[in-house]
DNA sequence: ATTAATTTTTAAGCTTACTTAAATATTTTA
DNA sequence: TAAAATATTTAAGTAAGCTTAAAAATTAAT
């Protein structure tokens, strides 16, 4: 399978795991750089080897043998970030741009030996869990966004939901870093702004930022 | 660039390097298991990028640009190899087909970083100089190939110059193997059979053989 | 030195993964 | 609920990287 293919499936997951938009080909075509005709295409043509359901202007839905498809590379990606954070002092926005690129060069024994050797890891650096060989979750996950978080309560961060350079530098610069604790000192105006204690900073995040923040609760 | 163009670029270099046969399309065209016609039409293409020149019928030729390209690939691939062999207990067969397909996917920062992190090795787990960040090779090779070795001298595995699977497993089960010694026991027939005499073994190797492995002596 | 064998090139055509422009359907909003 | 806005699909076309078949040139052999 191509790396268009693998890229579209992955897409339609991330897409419909998190639920941001309706999982239709012009929602995948704008996540993907391509356009929506291209979408469409795709979607047919991936019906086609049973990888989707596709109905004309109907969302997308993968079958088990997409989602399947769809974990394999995610558990690739995961497990390249893992990789490469560890070994490597690189942002984790560098590391998730080479990890998108070597997620479709990679063989399922590669990948089975990456694992072994990080100790089979269930998350990546980002927070996100790891998917095993067979393409299942075994963490349940418990966290929130920011935005929804409660005032005065103290929080761990789960998750960094983002493939944005600033975002990641940002973070970097402020401590904002899978498994660092967090205080939510105050929600402003209908939670749009979160106010937080972290380290020795206080930082004033807006809505883009505490949607794409995820934690749990200590 | 592409990959087929970085593939094709790669193979004129490698041809061309150890000189087997002359560097024209249809040899290329085996090497890379495509048809003549498309190595021609590639051939054409590339000369046109100033990557290497063509003129019909004739031997193909890197351009100084195109040499370069090549040399950043063979980096690239060197450094996966050495990187994969020391982290991963993968044949050198299977750690060769990895770096195959990450080559084409490795930014020059993560190459330096992988570089950097195994000490700038001068040589891959094959034997094979890896050329610097600017596509220079420092090292100076003085190896010769097992058949124009000399009877009862002792050498130094320099070179194993080969990515078949049967022939790794055989070097893989009789200890010949990068860096490790031998003595040229007996040299039969114009040389296309040589006798060795390593560790504890000793082996009959048939010209397929014998001029694949490359020796320093010691 | 011709002829035969081999190689290279030309020509035509295919698939994948895109594009833009226009038509059609769906959603939103007034 | 009808018009306006938006999204999706159809249609036509392109570039990359291949293919096979046939023509042309080179190389090898008698």
């Amino acid at each position: 399978m191509s790396v268009a293919i693998e890229n579209f499936v992955k897409a339609i997951y991330n897409n419909d795991k998190h639920d941001i938009k309706d999982t239709k080909p012009g929602n995948i075509a704008k996540q993907l750089g391509i356009s929506s005709p291209a979408a469409t295409d795709m979607a047919k043509k991936l019906a086609a080897k049973d990888l989707l359901h596709y109905e004309k202007y109907q969302a997308l839905q993968l079958t088990e043998k997409g989602k399947k498809m769809a974990l394999n590379v995610v558990r690739k990606h995961r497990l390249w970030e893992s990789l490469l954070f560890k070994m490597f002092d690189l942002s984790l926005h560098d590391i998730h741009r080479e990890a998108e690129l070597l997620e479709h060069q990679t063989s399922d024994l590669l990948a089975e030996k990456i694992s072994e050797y990080l100790g089979h890891p269930k998350f990546d650096p980002h927070g996100d869990p790891i998917p095993n060989a067979d393409g299942k979750i075994t963490t349940t996950d418990t966290s929130i966004t920011l935005a929804d978080a409660e005032e005065g309560k103290t929080y761990t961060i789960a998750r960094l939901m983002s493939d944005d350079k600033e975002f990641f530098d940002f973070c970097a610069q402020n401590g904002i870093k899978y498994r660092n604790t967090l205080t939510v000192s105050k929600q402003f105006s209908g939670n749009k702004m979160t106010q937080i204690a972290i380290g020795s900073n206080t930082i004033v995040l807006n809505e883009n930022f505490t949607k794409i923040i995820y934690v749990d609760e200590n």
